[in-house]
RNA sequence: GGAGACGUCGCAUAGUCCGGUCGAGUGCACCACCCUGCUAAGGUGGAGAGGGGUUUGACCCCUCCGUGGGUUCAAAUCCCACCGUCUCCGCCA
């Protein structure tokens, strides 16, 4: 949710915000009118209010003879309190409901426009040659033994896999390598709920215009988590938290659940574009003064990793109209994906400004009151991964060779062969 | 799945039967000050969250006793639903 003081103070900010986005501006004046007739409903009920909340006091000491009188007085201030607190509860609900559809105020220097138009800040890693044709993931993994799609759609369907053998040990093995670092950091770890009630998936952000990318649960009334983002925003909702000894970093492993409504015919092969995965993901509690520099910080642990890892990458800054409704500039950290010729998303971080806290009700305590922190977070590691590595690394016999830094968490393991006769 | 108990302003608890004196008492912890030449103790005062108004005054008002409804002139207190916690029984990993 918006800073409703910004709203009223000046609104040109948000308007130029969403205008960037690509998203309705007149909105914003709707919301202003709706705050000011919410005011005055409020006015109106609260001074009817203290009149029977008076009048009540007299009716409790009066004697007995002027008792009757006075509750027949009270009878009929009664009907209007009901009806100006009802005025004015449906005041705060219009207000709160324009409020919430407008979308987080992008910081300065987002690019505006949509998903083409992203600045690439940097590129980093030489892009690997191959002296044979490369093959895709896919077919490395298949002959590894690691990657099963066909058996994946026989059990569950379209854009579901088994990762099994060295597949399976790959994927604990990047969440392990990203949960040492992650810990070095000084993040605590996290093994979160992934289904969680309407209000925390609301309060996130998730249920504006991705709604339709997210798994529900009617017969339970719980949504599937797309990443563990939700429930680490959850963690704090309503609560005082406090920052005084510097940020709240969790790093939180979870599955996550994706419908992919709308990619239909989008990356069908392999394991790029699946409806449930593994990620670990840094989810960060902050002051709003010090959540640019934490961005920076989240995107220097991300591109570690990837620099671990022997991957070529470059990091763009997402445009404002290709942004999530809670994010106010998000980095994203790709790879470069040697037999698709593209970079593609492996991470992507997001700085949330004040807008999921204010919506799930954290905040911190400062001089003069509490205000609502900062929320990022950030991804470092994904099953995606497996695809730049298989790729990046691969050799012409089909064998991988696996980057050092992971060796550790394959039992020494250094080079990943083709299995023959399965 | 069956039965029962409970959910109060950081923590612990009083109040709920008999609605107004609870706009919520007490203890601990906390903050400020005072006293005490150490320590412990003692004294005084303060202290929650959200919102509205304002001559912007350290002032006034409204809301908040798990959540949401209802009854009533008036609800922490009565009624209903839901959520959560705990105990016992059953069933099952």
């Amino acid at each position: 949710m918006i800073d409703p003081q910004l709203l009223r103070e000046d609104p040109d900010t948000i308007r130029r915000s969403q205008e960037a986005r690509g998203a309705s501006v007149g909105i914003v004046d709707q919301a202003i009118e709706a705050e000011a007739a919410r005011r005055s409903a409020i006015s109106e009920f609260e001074r009817l209010r203290a009149e029977q909340n008076a009048l009540g006091k007299r009716v409790a000491s009066a004697p007995k003879e002027e008792k009757a009188a006075l509750v027949a007085q009270a009878q009929d201030l009664a009907a209007g309190v009901k009806a100006a607190q009802q005025a004015a509860g449906d005041a705060e609900r219009h207000f709160t409901d324009l409020t919430r559809s407008i979308a987080n105020v992008v910081l300065d220097g987002v690019p505006a426009g949509g998903e083409d138009d992203f600045v690439v800040l940097r590129e980093v890693g030489e892009k690997p040659e191959f002296g044979f044709e490369a093959k895709d993931h896919l077919v490395i993994g298949e002959g590894l033994d690691a990657i099963d799609m066909a058996r994946g759609a026989k059990v569950s369907g379209a854009r579901f896999y088994f990762l099994k053998g060295v597949g399976a040990r790959l994927e604990l093995a990047l969440m392990s390598l990203g949960l040492d670092r992650a810990l070095e950091a000084g993040f605590t770890p996290v093994i979160p709920p992934t289904l969680v009630k309407p209000e925390i998936m609301e309060g996130t952000g998730f249920l504006g215009e991705h709604a339709e990318e997210v798994y529900y649960l009617p017969a339970d009334e719980l949504y599937l988590v797309g990443t563990s983002e939700v429930p680490l925003a959850g963690l704090h909702s309503n609560e005082i938290v406090d920052l005084s000894a510097g940020p709240l970093r969790y790093a939180g492993w979870s599955t996550c659940y994706r419908r992919e409504a709308g990619s239909y015919g989008k990356d069908t092969r392999g394991i790029i574009r699946v409806h449930q995965f593994n990620k670990l993901e840094m989810f960060v509690y902050t002051t709003p003064e010090d959540a640019e520099a934490e961005h920076e910080r989240l995107v220097g642990w991300q591109e570690g990793m990837l620099q671990a890892l022997g991957l070529s990458y470059r990091v763009i800054d997402v445009a404002a109209g290709d942004l999530g409704t809670s994010a106010a500039r998000k980095f994203d950290v790709e790879a470069w994906v040697p037999t698709q010729n593209a970079y593609r998303e492996l991470t992507s971080t997001s700085n949330c400004t004040t807008f999921q806290a204010r919506r799930l009700g954290i905040r911190s305590r400062g001089e003069g009151g509490t205000r609502p922190v900062a929320t990022l977070n950030g991804t470092l590691a994904t099953t995606r991964w497996i695809v730049a590595l298989l790729e990046t690394h691969q050799q012409e016999d089909g064998s991988v060779v696996v980057p050092e830094a992971l060796r550790p968490y394959l039992g020494g393991l250094d080079v990943l062969r083709p299995v023959t006769g399965r």
